[in-house]
DNA sequence: CGTGCCAGGTGCCCT
DNA sequence: AGGGCACTTGGCACG
């Protein structure tokens, strides 16, 4: 045993698989994040299964009770559960086994062999906060809608119609009824046939109304329904939407000092 | 510090930020698997950009160089950076830094204190499988075999012949002898190989004797050579042999209730 | 490589 | 609870 602080921290460096028993539930119980290195197998049976044999992985198990493995390679965890899974412990045949239990989904987690297990109370309360999200591109277009095209006006944002939801509607210059569908990465195939849902109901009523993607870049199968359907496109890139919001903040911004080939 | 065996494995609690920065080199230079656990301020900048103030968090550094940072609460990483980045470390100003690079996105972490670092060399070659193994699926096969065809009757699970291993040997409807080669991954050219070869020195003595390929999908060229060779193949799934072993378990499935389609 | 498509997707917000 | 949809989606098959 390293250190010990009234339950808020325990570490043991390959500790018997009885004794991670105790100091599971000593984590469980103070709601603590578990942090466990060793050789498991694991199996998981709920929306799909999954089976993997003995090998080396690390498993977090954090305060809400979600829980991750991951493998010595890879972005993804091998297997989780989701936050608010009941959690069991129990040990023998010399094997330690930690099983999460979360909508009719369960996942087993055996060690044969444990080389490192610690838990400690984090605490973490600070905001996260992401930028150059699609949000921020309605947003950049809404304060700055010429960044469409000269005299746009964005009218109404998430307007509900029929076929769902239409992520900008507003008029151009002359009038005319325009629909605009934001994609903060290349627009593709799917994106066309979305926004042409939309337009095509509304062509009925209303034969001049334009349809346009608002993408970083298009897919060249995309442009090509694109014209095939009379819908546009305007390039425009997250980034520069979250600059316009940032500077616009600060009053620096206009449509002058902007570089319209960033857009 | 608590134990070392050749730059496998070390750990400190509470260590200084310098000493973590010479930790930090050993374990990448290693390619060991690194968790520090300390209060750090994040942020990121790619594809999109985000901010996180100080809190306490894990971070994970995994042997392909793929970076995950885990706050104490969800599922999801509050930050990552994909197998292949680069990374770098500095100290300076009582603040570790470290960085990680990869296709124009960086992601700067920046602890101010370090409860927990330690690395260590796992070891995990074991296979992932989801839904079913080729074991389930040979096991699906005999529980209900009229997935491979109607009337369909496997006989020998793993039969010797003089060529190596036939995964399931069986008889079909009209009482000839069929060869199955079971495969839970697209089915390549050397697939077929193997089972031509299993199949041609029986064909002296039996020529009505057939061969099938049972496997998701099938390459092209291995279709083409299965032409050649006078083979066939079968679709089927792991998932679709993963539920057939579940629903069986629980007596619910017949042919009947299962959609031909799914296999 | 570009592109399309699926995921145990997850998460967020809406009715 | 269920639907719609964004996501640093990630991941893989396929042209």
């Amino acid at each position: 045993m390293l250190a010990e602080c009234m339950g808020r921290f325990k570490l043991e460096v390959n500790p018997s698989l009885d004794r991670c028993g105790e100091i599971i539930h000593e984590a469980l119980s103070n709601k603590a994040v578990l942090i466990i290195v060793g050789n498991c197998i694991i199996d998981y049976n709920g929306r799909a299964s999954s089976k993997i044999g003995f090998g080396e992985r690390i498993l977090i198990v954090k305060s809400d009770s979600s829980v991750i493995i991951h493998r010595p390679r890879g972005i993804k965890p091998v297997n989780w559960q989701p936050s608010g899974s009941i959690i069991k412990c129990e040990y023998g045949r010399n094997i330690l086994k930690i099983s999460s239990y979360f909508k009719g989904e369960v996942l087993n987690v055996a060690f044969k062999n444990i080389v490192l297990i610690s838990f400690m109370k984090l605490e973490d309360e600070a905001e996260f906060s992401m930028y150059a999200t699609e949000e921020d591109m309605k947003k950049a277009i809404f304060m700055n809608p010429n960044i469409i095209e000269r005299g746009f006006i964005p009218i109404t944002d998430e307007k509900h119609v029929s076929s769902g939801f239409i992520d900008i509607y507003g008029k151009d210059s002359k009038g005319n009824t325009v629909v605009i569908e934001v994609k903060k990465d290349m627009a593709l195939k799917d994106d066309v046939i979305q926004l042409y849902r939309y337009v095509e109901g509304m062509r009925k009523n209303n034969p001049s109304i334009r349809g346009i993607i608002v993408s970083p870049s298009i897919s060249s199968s995309a442009k090509h329904l694109l014209v095939k359907t009379n819908l546009e496109h305007v390039k425009l890139t997250p980034k520069i939407c979250s600059k316009i919001i940032h500077e616009a903040e600060r009053g620096k911004l206009t449509l002058d000092n902007l570089n319209i080939n960033d857009r």
